[in-house]
DNA sequence: CAGAAAGATTAACGCCATTTTAACTTCCAC
DNA sequence: GTGGAAGTTAAAATGGCGTTAATCTTTCTG
């Protein structure tokens, strides 16, 4: 029987390494395993796994966090993060930075292999991008098209700049979802945004100028205080 | 008549056992038994049962609460706490270690079986989700959308605040299981929350107001009474 | 190439939603 | 009843967000 991939598995702990291994294998996989950061970088490197599982809480000077980052510069594949507790906060940094599932321990065997098919699956789904159809969408009397680049309000036609209408079209094409203020600046200005949002909260100030009636009670573009924005959703769409 | 599953009981007094394996066997499952830790732990690893009865007080070197630690580093079913007295600090510190639920001695069978049969229905909801984590839950007319942020009763949208909001996600997430206060003030707050609970029982009373018809008499979270809260569980949903 | 215009970033400040504190009432177990 | 635990309400404190204006940078244009 061929194996059904190769899994890298980064974990200090013996025990929950061989848990790890005889789960992976006896479903098929071929384990790979690393004991610290630079290790993991090496390995995967040269093995190119099919995917990684990587335990946040390393020892050395390269932590999971760490790992994470570097392996994103280059690194396509699914990574799922293992983790002891679910703590909030660890789990939206990982997920920002590009992981693809999170697993708390403990957890069961089928539980694992569960996850892992289904970010091997959607990698590969990712991979052979097929979709991307919207090409506008509105909400009242706003809509905004993201071919043509044109927002119009009220039939009336509104000029954007450059990174208005980048805020903007991020948000319509997940209208309905908040976006994190952290999730907004790094798809405008790149990775390394600087930690305050106060940018992005003057340029929100210009943009709802320019498209809302009321700036003081924004109808298109809300406030989720503490989190982030969102595009109001057509209740009648999606 | 094939068995419904494999129960292994943890429990020291014979009494009790016969009672257990009774009513157990009555209902269509498998027993086993263990007599103490050490026993448990090596009938857990060999014949992975489908879900463990562990009373707290036992003899030996290894007590109840040792062994469901250790039981919590690899075992992901469900595990039922047994327990004599309403022992309340016991009881805490074992869901706070990941226990499933609690039954208080002396209990009916009864209330054995169905407690039995909602841990086990719920972890194979977990296992067998071979897609990413639940995007939503459901019971009655409240529903909770965690990746929109969005929580609406009786199709009635319904604005909560950021704590309120990922206290209501954290229950939501492990619907009918008792999270303790602590551990619940520990995912919000960080792990240095204060001893009190009394900003908690604020915030519920907040969320209540909003998203209860009654919140004298809440059906959707629920009070366990020196213990934590409990999301409701919807017993028809798939 | 210079000067102007538009855009992007920075700084400062006031308001108000959110969070926390505090005081009190109600509920439940013994 | 009594005492502890949970619920409720209102007020104080905090900090996040919106906004305006000033400064710096880029682009446009004659």
């Amino acid at each position: 029987m061929p194996t059904l991939g190769k899994i890298l598995i980064v974990e200090d702990e013996e025990a929950i390494v061989h848990v790890l291994v005889s789960i992976l294998s006896a479903n098929g996989y071929t384990a790979l395993v690393a004991k610290n950061g630079s290790e993991a970088l090496l390995m995967a490197s040269s093995h190119i796994p099919d995917a990684i599982l990587l335990d946040l809480g390393l020892p050395g000077d390269l932590d999971g966090v760490d790992v994470l980052k570097k392996l994103r510069q280059w690194y396509g594949k699914p990574v799922l993060i293992v983790s002891a507790r679910d703590q909030e906060t660890e789990k939206v940094e990982a997920l920002d930075l590009g992981a693809d599932d999170y697993i708390t321990k403990p957890f069961g065997s089928s539980e694992l292999i569960a996850r892992i098919r289904a970010a091997l699956r959607n990698s590969v789904k990712k991979m052979s991008g097929d979709d991307l159809p919207a090409t506008s969408y509105s909400v009242g009397d706003f809509t905004i098209d993201f071919d043509k680049h044109t927002v119009t309000v009220d039939g009336e036609s509104v000029h954007l700049t450059q990174i208005e209408f980048k805020i903007v079209e991020l948000l319509a094409r997940q209208p309905g979802k908040v976006l994190t203020y952290g999730y907004i600046q790094s798809h405008i200005w790149g990775p390394f945004f600087t930690e305050d949002n106060k940018i992005l909260r003057v340029n929100m100030a210009h943009i709802r100028r320019k498209i809302e009636k009321n700036p003081a009670e924004p109808q298109y573009i809300l406030t989720e205080m503490g989190l982030g924005y969102r595009m109001a959703e057509n209740p009648d769409q999606d």
